[in-house]
DNA sequence: AATATGTTTGACCAAATGGTCAGGATCACG
DNA sequence: CGTGATCCTGACCATTTGGTCAAACATATT
């Protein structure tokens, strides 16, 4: 009768899975291209193949869509970043990242441009998030960075600036899709494979120490 | 007693000319703050101190007004770019070039935001802009830097690649700004300074010729 | 089969929003 | 100072949109 509400856990039954799942994947595909304002429920229902009043049933406002996404697409967002190890080569495991990251952009393009969407505008929606799950483990990363500069593994670089450069330049492929297609020229269809390339170059030259 | 349209050229009167310009300063901060659709006449019309129905009296639509932002604002936009000169020291132009681009991003974040927000949903009321304006432009500095390569003056990469992680790491330290403040750590306000010393080093390393 | 529980929807509502309009206020200028 | 052009606004309108609800429909359970 009532709405199934995350709160008792009751045992989900095939329906509301699938409902659930249809909603949350037709929400990310609006979301991300229209932007939280820009996004109809009706055009999410339409997505779905659902009736309005029938996400409404499963979700209790249009913000809860846009939060459950939110939310749940925080940890998957941020696994390549926690895969990052202390104990590995250093250039290796920073190589590794940005090969992560750009894969992701790649594969999960509407889930960067959901996360852009939100900050551009200053995250009102994501408030805490930042402060409460995102800052801490960067924290932590940038201080192992630090510590390879510190041990003379990689180049002198500000650990926060290099974080913020992988992010930059990996989700702009996903994030400023139809610009980097629009211009780049017509032979190059996909241009992940070349900013592959041209990433790990960067990179590798930015992180390898010099003699002296 | 007509709305002044751009059409008859007639010439402005003071008046015309002050309410004009506000309006533009208020859609700027409302349109890059909350997107196209996520802002509202009213909101344009209260930060800028003037009635809705005023507002619609200089321009005839909410559109209208996004879309003079738009095309008013891409020349200066280009601006930096155009100034890169095939004739100058390679690395001195391209540093120049970031340097230039970082600092519209510090004096102009909702500019850069204004563009990304659009970008960011595929850039509907973008259109032919990117195809006419913009890529006659890459493609012609892209050109430039070819040129520096094949002369060795400047290391081996991917031209337009090279143009997309300029974008990409100078706009984003203003579309993602909440972001870069939250994660820094308390002391540093502002993150320009060490923003501008961590993109100088990594074009450097990244453009400099290497022996052989 | 009866009943309880879960799912779906058409019809509806109130608020927000882009835009209109008739008329009033103000300004430029002869 | 009079008159036509420009500028401005309160009131209003149509549409869109997030959300509600009662009732119908489906499914599981006994």
């Amino acid at each position: 009768m009532n709405p199934p509400r995350a709160q008792a856990r009751k045992p989900e039954t095939r329906i509301q899975k699938r409902n659930h799942e249809a909603i949350l994947e037709a929400a990310l595909d609006v979301f991300s291209a229209r932007g939280f304002r820009g996004a109809t429920v009706d055009q999410i229902a339409q997505a779905a193949g659902l009736s309005k009043p029938n996400l409404l049933y499963y979700f209790p406002t249009k913000e809860a869509m846009h939060s459950a996404l939110l939310t749940g697409l925080l940890d998957t967002w941020l696994a390549p970043l926690r895969k990052l190890d202390a104990k590995g080569e250093p250039i290796t495991e920073i190589l590794d990242y940005v090969r992560r990251k750009l894969e992701m952009s790649r594969q999960m393009p509407r889930e960067s441009r959901l996360f852009a969407n939100e900050i551009l505008q200053g995250g009102p929606r994501l408030d805490g998030v930042l402060e409460q799950e995102l800052k801490p483990l960067v924290d932590e990363k940038t201080k192992v960075i630090r510590d390879w500069v510190d041990a003379g593994r990689i180049a002198q670089v500000h650990p926060y600036h290099l974080i913020f450069s992988i992010w930059s330049l990996t989700q702009h492929y996903a994030d400023f899709d139809v610009q980097v297609r629009t211009l780049l020229p017509k032979g190059e269809t996909d241009p992940f494979p070349e900013a592959e390339r041209y990433l790990v170059t960067l990179f590798t030259r930015m992180l390898t120490p010099t003699e002296a």
